[in-house]
DNA sequence: TGACATTATGACACCGGTGTCAGATTAGGA
DNA sequence: TCCTAATCTGACACCGGTGTCATAATGTCA
């Protein structure tokens, strides 16, 4: 099998290299006749065009990078599928990049990754979405980003989320819907704006329906399954007990459940428990958790297709959309008795 | 900011941009003054070369694809994490790629995928790992490849695995020693090899132990948390009701506990049960999963750097390496009464 | 010191595409 | 039918590295 080139092809049709490299890039001013005749030669070839060669003459690697820091698992699949789908439409290549925010030297970091594997551009997922550090370095830089799931909206870069306020919001309603009044509430991890966001979520709930804000029932928590158990702890031990708990995401909630059921209270006749993010523990564990789902793959796949486009493109003005989040009721909370 | 290239370099320093060139690949003939004067300018431009540049001219992409196809997000993550560390460690990229094993066209899609990225290798994971007509079909293409936990041992190819066998049986042993005789099966998918194993280390700790093997015992499963749930539902009707359940993975054992603990069944009282990976959701739920844990991040790790290096130099004999698998003790397990 | 082997260096083509520009061809209008 | 404008096409340089080979510099030994 020997190697089908952009020479072989030209040859074979008896055009010049440059007029095939115009069909392949879909140029004006080729002839109905050779453009048709080039088509037919790289089917008969089976040929692909090398994307490196391509990429050396056009200064772009058709890569670009995902940058993630997250303790769920689910969620940075979820992330990658999105990304995913939006690369193979627009052929280009993922490269994902786990890294922590506070890290030493993260600016660097970066800058190595971009340095060395040249990408075109980066998506930024939750936390780096709203670092303002990271953001403002890429723009100095002018390397093209989009953020994915970022609190902050600055309207000349790509941005796409979902409403975690109102998703907040939805789920303490539907808590006091069903007569609870004492909510404790579980926060997430400071460096991500949606912990801010959640919490702002759950305020207004309280107090568009006349409940007063309690300080007490807050606990500081950072995402993880772990601090999940320690804010329970703390929370399951007050007198008088909340008979509610909405834990910032689903880890934590099924934390609370754990050392709920180990403390022989019964979920939900007992405490009401609701999470955040229709992670798959959600349903996995026994009551499955009342939570809300935001659609982080179609988040994700149109930053990226946003991104790519821009890069193709810069005259596409980038644009920002939000996306609905949704309620999902499932056995962990019940009406108080 | 513009542009280091080897040629500014090559200037810069007074030498051609062979010379330049025989630094960066640490080639001989290079006189120590030479070599010395030539770093020095890396340095002082801040030089990096470019990947592509040299992927042209080297007919290499400096990246490596990594397939899967796998329900288990933590699997996933681990996986990537491996191999991740093994492609910064070498300067290499790495392209992800979930996919069907049982979609259509698999092959062309790989083939299609190599093609347009030009893969210089591929790592294969659990389930491709063991999946002959993929196996063969890079072997006739000569794309190198590396397997991660297969079954099957071939001298000629990169395989890194852990005793999966060896694991079942000393987790039901576990079992045994506990006063366990009727012990639940349930498998895995068909498909995977790992099934086929864990299956084979559960009747030789039965055998060795002399307890019958029962196959009415015996479910199929396929790894999903669903499957789990169907499974479970046939085990903890049956009469006598099996003391315990081996689940061939966690998400399964997950699923027998929360059917029990719905069934008001108390686990490790009533029933122990045990899964296998040690996945995250062992540990997230209450009881804490007694289950196997594997080297997943060191496997891929390990299978990764032996690719690369065989693709950078081809010489490299490749080699089989098997790891250790643990028993990891939690609370879903205890003696019978 | 001369003859020869060894080491160090650079000129140049090449990898497989794209950008620029000039020249050839075709179309349109007078 | 001729002239000009619009459309096609290809020659050639270039992207930033590496491979080959010739030549220059140095080292070795008689």
């Amino acid at each position: 099998m020997k190697k089908v080139t952009i020479n072989s092809v030209a040859s074979y049709a008896g055009v010049s290299k440059k007029t095939v490299s115009r069909v392949l890039n879909n140029e004006p001013n080729v002839s109905d006749a050779t453009r048709e005749k080039v088509l037919k030669v790289f089917k008969e070839l089976d040929y692909t065009p090398n994307p490196i060669a391509r990429g050396l003459a056009q200064n772009r690697s058709f890569i670009i990078g995902c940058l993630y820091d997250n303790p769920s698992k689910s969620y940075i699949t979820r992330v990658q599928t999105g990304a995913l789908a939006a690369c193979h439409e627009l052929n280009y290549n993922l490269l994902i990049h786990p890294c922590e925010l506070r890290g030493e030297e993260l600016i660097s970091n970066i800058e190595h990754l971009i340095q060395t594997s040249r990408l075109d551009g980066i998506v930024l997922t939750p936390p780096f979405s709203d670092f303002p550090e990271l953001v403002s370095f890429l723009k100095s830089k002018k390397i093209p980003y989009a953020r994915v799931a970022s609190a902050v909206l600055e309207d000349d870069s790509i941005s796409v989320r979902s409403n975690d306020e109102q998703g907040a919001f939805e789920i303490t309603e539907h808590l006091i819907k069903l007569g609870h009044k004492e909510i404790a509430f579980i926060k997430g991890h400071p460096d991500h704006s949606a912990t801010e966001q959640r919490f702002k979520g759950y305020r207004r709930a309280l107090a568009s329906n006349g409940i007063e804000f309690d300080e007490r029932l807050v606990e500081e928590g950072n995402f993880s399954y772990h601090s999940g158990v320690d804010s329970a702890r703390t929370i399951l031990d007050l007198n008088p007990r909340p008979t509610a708990v909405f834990a910032s995401n689903d880890y934590m909630a099924a934390a609370v459940l754990k050392l709920a059921t180990q403390m022989q209270l019964r979920v939900p006749d007992d405490i009401s428990i609701v999470g955040f993010d229709n992670a798959p523990i959600a349903r996995h564990i026994w009551p499955g958790l009342t939570t809300i789902a935001q659609p982080v793959e179609e988040m994700t796949q149109q930053a990226v297709k946003q991104l790519i486009t821009h890069i193709s493109d810069p005259q596409e003005s980038p644009y920002q959309v939000t996306l609905e989040a949704k309620l999902i009721t499932r056995e962990s909370t019940a009406a108080i008795k």
